[in-house]
DNA sequence: CAAGTGTTTTGAACATGTTCAAGAAATTGG
DNA sequence: CCAATTTCTTGAACATGTTCAAAACACTTG
């Protein structure tokens, strides 16, 4: 698999690429006609064949830099987490109020990944299955998976919510959780302009933050250190 | 598409069917070799020729019965259901606890789905895609999923746990919902004998049913209420 | 510059899911 | 029992993801 040892496909999810000017930009045409052609045909009437044409290159010249059609996904990945990142900082740097800041990074989210909406189950897809490397739980896309939760990190820091201090270090991984649910319903959501995913998020936002100020709480104390203490307990359980 | 025609691929899961007794018989054929196929040598590398070569027919006519490769998944769903079903009643015929009962089920359905564990992710990646009529949440699926919603709704019925009167109606699906959510963890869960999955709902079950205790205090009445209100708000938002 | 070494590119060949036109077998109607 | 009709079965042909040996290219070294 010649491939793997060529130019790391997942590169440009760090954001730093060391090639040679000319791979580099071969690389690039494949990305850009593969985008290009699933955002109008969708993925699966895509073929590798048609990549490779609109690129100017031969088939086998796209899997030297691509293991895989499904490969072709995670350089999606990568630029959209990059623009939603982007977007999102925008947000950021201006807001301190959690529950907006919150709102605002599922709102950007929603609004680059618009023009993919049509075939992005078909991303999911690939991503759901456990033993992909595409899966968003995978150790192939801890980099990625940790990029995004530092997000979430940030929309905590940034905030001036009071975090009960019990849930400190585990909430950016839980707001990131929570975010993965929307995504997931995203997927599923057939409305135009994502409708049901932006009522989803607007109204389950609130809950979310008030369930957090909530948490000091006696009632619900208890409930929440059970609930920390499982989630160190099944990170304890190795494979 | 000949096989649209044909007996439906699906009629399995109301548990009727009518057909020949030949056609029944290869349509088993068919099925039980694929299973075994599945079992033996994991999704992806079983492949068609192989069905059919085991099965005694002609791939042409494997395709007769089952419209796709996928659609042999839906054959596993509606047995391994029923398998479930089954295994289930005989909590139910002698708990009433509610968190024994919701334990039970859960147990039950690991026990069910342990052959098939290690390939059970690459049917499950297949019914992540929204499109596909395999998926929990499309409408091809529907009697499947409101069988499996009766499950909860049973589980509920038959314990002796008060139930605040606001959740009555939506709770078996709640419950449902959160038996997704056990399923999608128990899909990425590589331990042996799906151990963390099984530590997940033994310690969440109780947090479940302490939760639903709790929902008729004050602090959480009105978070509940405006989680019952946006699920009523969402279904109302057409596709 | 020539030889050597590593990188990039090619297109034919392969594997497998799927289709389809044709035929065999069963069923029905007279 | 024959003809017509429906159901079932077949295997070759097709589409597409993927591989691979060979060639073209680029770059270093003497």
């Amino acid at each position: 698999m010649p491939a793997d040892d060529a130019p790391a496909d997942d590169a440009a999810a760090a954001g730093e690429v060391e090639l040679g000017p000319k791979a580099s930009r071969t690389r690039s045409a494949i990305i850009d006609a593969a985008l290009r052609l699933f955002r109008e045909h969708g993925f699966e009437a895509t073929t590798m064949r048609a990549i490779a044409t609109e690129a100017g290159v031969s088939v086998g010249n796209a899997y030297y830099y691509f293991a895989s059609k499904e490969h072709l996904i995670q350089a999606f990945y990568d630029r959209t987490q990059a623009d939603h990142a982007r977007s999102a900082q925008r947000v950021l740097d201006r807001e301190t109020d959690l529950e907006a800041r919150m709102i605002g990074v599922v709102e950007a989210w929603v609004e680059v990944m618009e023009p993919y909406r049509a075939f992005a189950g078909t991303f999911f897809k690939n991503a759901a299955e456990p033993t992909s490397p595409l899966s968003p739980f995978s150790p192939e896309s801890t980099p990625a998976r940790e990029t995004s939760i530092d997000l979430w990190r940030q929309v905590v820091q940034g905030s001036d919510a009071r975090i009960p201090k019990v849930l400190r270090a585990e909430l950016p991984e839980l707001l990131w959780l929570y975010f993965m649910g929307v995504v997931l319903y995203w997927v599923h959501d057939p409305t135009p302009g994502a409708a049901r995913t932006r009522l989803l998020a607007g109204r389950t936002v609130p809950m979310v933050v008030r369930t957090i100020g909530l948490a000091r709480l006696p009632v619900l104390r208890s409930t929440l250190a059970d609930l920390l203490a499982l989630i160190q307990d099944l990170k304890g359980i190795s494979a």
